[in-house]
DNA sequence: TTGAAAGCGGTACCAC
DNA sequence: GTGGTACCGCTTTCAA
């Protein structure tokens, strides 16, 4: 058995392809006796009509795409996932894309997604910030809308949620100046839009509380467990005259105390460390680990929410911003 | 500016849709000089030609699907990763759809991705295995060729990459048995295929070294760090009458070591605990995890290739099973 | 209420 | 080499 077609079902229901169409989409008036007879022959076949062709006509696959750079990386999978179900629920596919970071992979990714047409497209991360410098790379995807998390392109359809970093950070730094910390390192790893954001807000805050010098205490390191590690080896050079240490990634920031612990510091009774995204791990660590919980899940259900206003005609411009919050666990004191 | 169609081009170059069809694809002979024509017009105009029209006729999207019980799992993650690249290398697109371990989401996916007949689906975990028991969800992706990763359905078009989850927890009793431990619990979570295979490693491996009334020891817990600790407390009831625990998955193991710490129990020194996955997690813990690195890059990379083998018409059947590895860290000694 | 027919934007076959 | 044309499988308009 060939699979069928629309024609097959009319041929064998005794009716034309216009009235099969009707009763498939549940579109206009169709006689019960005829809907009765083509119905059967639709569920004897087990029917399925092609999306394909069905895009052809309405020029949308009912799809989207969300970019990221790695998806094995838990903060972005945690919005993809989110997103993943909000869409799907709408029955759309989503498609991931790990661009690695790479603005011509980036390119790549968006030549394919408007060849397919996609609906419209999510990009997670702040590195996409990066692509208001590359207009040969958006306009490969012209018209089709784009919701940036934690990031903002300024180019005509693309919308943007915001994480407050700056502020998010800021809060870390209240808590540990009112735990009695003056001496405070930061520590940030990527280079990115989001990671400059949340080391201005370590600037701002120390200014605020009145301490100078902050500027030589922001100290640039590797991602992850490993380059935390040689930030806590740099960092015990120095003899340590830091009472704590705010890192821009709950990563980095494991391994800088893992790194602190092997010299024999205690963390948190000689020296405390926070981190940002509560992801697991910092639940893993151990003590806990003090971070900055920036929501990915509401992230990625805002972008969600937005892009389905968009792709639905509302014009729902959402300018908030994400307020992440201090979780406050066994690395500071 | 409308985006162009192929009619349009071929009116411009002053040719026929046919000879622009045959610049695009470069098949067939053209005349170098209406060639030029034809792509001038074409980057004119940035000419993308329509994948779903394209589609239309070669009744492919180029698109896979990855099914998995949710992508935050970092575990599937790293496989989803792998076969992303592999595909989008291809040109392929790679949705990727979350089940959350539920058949009947599993259907409903299948219903959307047979619609947009996508070239092949993989499978990511052994809870798959479930659908032979549900013909009318597979019925529904009929002709679609199926990857199973670490699972088996035996069905038409349904291909399998193994992992050796029963030889892969034997090495690790092998090894505990070595470095003297006799009195082991095995301590699973999930029911999936997979991890009544570890547990029959287990069984297995403790008979062969004449170790009786191993079946006593294998205790079930939840998944994750809190089943972890809340198994702890239990085996704490116990009295602990064992010196090492062997767990089906790293997050569980770490689970029940931060339970056994907190009520003042060595690791390694008074008990030793071993995971599996070798997630970055078994790195993060302190004492870092004895874990069995069970490859799931590999694994991604060979349902990728099996995959792809079958979609260009190659009957590779891939018949060997992945051997997971030990790796062996602080928990163990 | 129904059906014929015109697209949608390509590919591929077949004359010329 | 080149162009005409018949599909691919739907949706939608328009007469009947």
């Amino acid at each position: 058995m060939q699979t069928m077609n629309i024609y097959d079902i009319a041929a064998e229901a005794k009716t034309s392809i216009s009235t099969v169409s009707r009763v498939l989409n549940n579109k206009g008036n169709v006689n019960p006796e005829i809907r009765q007879r083509v119905e059967e022959v639709l569920k004897k076949y087990d029917y399925k009509p092609s999306a394909i062709a069905r895009g052809m006509v309405s020029k949308t696959m009912k799809s989207i795409a969300i970019l990221t750079v790695d998806v094995r990386v838990t903060h972005y999978a945690r919005m993809v996932y989110v997103i993943e179900q909000i869409f799907s629920n709408e029955g759309y596919n989503v498609t991931v894309c790990n661009t690695g970071g790479s603005i011509s992979e980036c390119g790549r990714y968006f030549e394919i997604l408007s060849e397919k047409q996609v609906d419209g497209i999510v990009l997670i991360g702040s590195v996409f910030n990066e692509l208001i410098h590359y207009p040969e790379m958006t306009a490969r995807i012209k018209g089709i809308p784009v919701v940036v998390a934690n990031g903002q392109v300024k180019q005509p359809d693309f919308y943007s949620v915001m994480v407050d970093d700056m502020k998010g950070i800021r809060s870390v730094v209240d808590y540990l100046y009112e735990k009695g910390h003056r001496d405070l390192l930061y520590l940030y790893d990527l280079e990115t839009e989001s990671s400059r954001a949340k080391c201005q807000g370590f600037l701002e805050a120390m200014k605020l509380h009145d301490i100078a010098g902050a500027e030589k205490n922001v100290v640039h390191c590797r991602y992850g467990l490993e380059g935390g590690l040689e930030a806590a080896e740099e960092i015990c050079q120095l003899g340590i005259p830091f009472t704590g240490i705010v890192c821009g990634e709950d990563i980095t920031a494991i391994g800088v105390m893992k790194g602190l612990k092997k010299k024999g510091f205690r963390v948190p009774e000689d020296i405390a460390v926070t981190g940002c995204n509560n992801s697991p791990d910092s639940l893993i660590c151990e003590p806990e680990l003090t971070t900055l919980d920036n929501k990915p899940e509401l992230l990625g259900d805002m972008c969600a929410q937005l892009l389905k206003d968009v792709l639905e005609g509302r014009k729902a411009l959402s300018n908030v911003a994400i307020q992440p919050e201090l979780m406050i666990r066994g690395t500071t004191q």
